[in-house]
DNA sequence: TCTTTAATGGTCAGTGCGACTATAAAGAGT
DNA sequence: ACTCTTTATAGTCGCACTGACCATTAAAGA
């Protein structure tokens, strides 16, 4: 950053795009937004726009998350800078230079249609049409960044509502991996990763589910998996075997999908069922 | 990155920021230029530059990197983005948003002063004084990316030359963690992960070592280490045993220093001496 | 020649993980 | 009420990998 006084220098428009994700239904969505005008209108595109002359990416990015999900409060929500975008024709218009980032939500409290966008909603992330500007390549480095940081990391709790079974947070690695993953196996990894989770006192989930209810955990203190959760090596040919997300019945869904109410998710949720000692 | 006819934008200046890592003489160590004009006069910041309205950041930053190092091929070197910097404040002058990359060397050509600084340096990454702007931290992001990436990548090799013994890229290890490693662990760890290295057809490196002549290795073609060569985890308290770096001595320095000739590294150095069956 | 240094080869036990079996506790169907 | 299905949870077994060692080889230096 030397060398000022010697070249001129050109101006850029600088943008934030936001890769948010949920795992609903056993199924990575996306939170996109239908253009409406040119270029790209009528396409879908991820959430974002201009960085204001007095914030920073990470507050001008925190602040469309916001407007675009309608949630009140996203402090508490995973937001990581992807990384910045800035072919010089990535717009038709203007040379305009973006910051992405990621973006983890718990449940996904269906859309919203707060912000800038007359119509936003969730997309499985899978087999998504072309998405306007160099979108997909954005969800698809995302995606990757997210795979890989479960490994190493605690974040998948970042997927989870405050309280979850270990079942739900397996579903996203299996999810996020487009894998299966072996239950008593996983649980004892979780389990003994100090600091990933921690048992909720006294309580267990009895109705959603179909089986013996499961017991509540809370993410723990820890932020690092050591050594990590490694994800299973595909075998050789193609991609390992794609869990079948769970039949898309309507009322009484499946699993994590039985959650009820998609309002604020701050306090523990009163309306879950029955709690053994 | 909706909603462009909706607000004014601002015009931000875009610039690069190049961390770039070499190990030598067993400390890492990052080339900085110094500052001619205010603000900052006299301080130590990373080499950078304004990106040119026709250029990506990505070219932007391997251009500044050629000119800062005055390699004539800097196209195999290794060059990441790391993140892009953008609080409001961090250049007094004006807005100015920086996409940081770092790139790793393998032999430092000592220093250059090729490009727009007059004066650049290799300086010792560890205990540097206050740099210009946010560059420390720039630093500090660059070393903590670039310690995580050895441990799920083949990425130290790109610290070596194209020929180089395991004792060397141990060093790398060692020296970018700051730990000390067993060496036939390590051994074991790397030739086993295949195509991490590959020994090169018939040689042994002589005279430069004191002890047996260490056999020549290049980088295999993998990329990624499955299982990951993890970082020790550190005891409890403060940092990991710190490998003291060689002994400063003059000309035939110890181990990886004592590679002749700072000037292309392209083909096998034939200066390299006696090469056994 | 003896010592020092570093590369290389090997052993051995503990840990972690994949594969697998078994049991418990709920709902659904008959 | 009983069975079947489903899911959570507990536990076992063997292999692979790792960390901590020890031994040998082949050079340089005293």
């Amino acid at each position: 950053m030397d060398g000022y006084d010697m070249h001129a220098f050109e101006p850029f428009a600088v943008t934030v795009d936001l890769a948010v994700f949920t795992v609903r239904a056993g199924v990575l969505q996306v939170l996109l937004v239908e253009r409406g005008q040119e270029p790209y209108a009528g396409q879908w595109a991820l959430p974002g726009g201009f960085v204001l002359p007095r914030e920073s990416a990470e507050t001008a990015a925190r602040r469309e998350l916001a407007e675009e999900t309608g949630l009140s409060d996203v402090s508490g929500l995973h937001l990581e800078q992807l990384r910045t975008y800035s072919e010089p024709d990535r717009d038709p218009r203007m040379r305009v230079v973006s910051v992405a980032f990621a973006a983890l939500l718990p449940d996904a409290p269906e859309p919203t249609g707060g912000g800038d966008a007359a119509s936003a909603r969730w997309l499985p992330c899978e087999g998504l049409g072309p998405l306007a500007f160099d979108h997909d390549r954005i969800v698809a480095d995302a995606h990757e960044r997210i795979g890989a940081k479960l490994e190493y990391t605690c974040l998948a709790t970042a997927f989870c509502p405050p309280e979850f079974t270990l079942g739900e947070l397996q579903q996203v690695y299996e999810t996020v991996w487009g894998t299966v993953l072996d239950r008593p196996n996983f649980r004892r990894k979780v389990l003994t990763t100090p600091g990933f989770v921690e048992q909720v006192p006294g309580g267990a989930r009895l109705t959603g589910g179909r089986g013996k209810p499961a017991a509540l955990y809370r993410a723990g203190g820890a932020t690092t998996a050591h050594p990590p959760l490694l994800r299973p090596a595909a075998p050789a040919g193609g991609a390992g075997r794609a869990p079948d997300p769970p039949a898309p019945a309507a009322g009484t869904a499946t699993g994590s999908s039985a959650r009820p109410g998609s309002g604020s998710p701050t306090a523990a949720d009163p309306s879950r069922e029955g709690r053994s000692a």
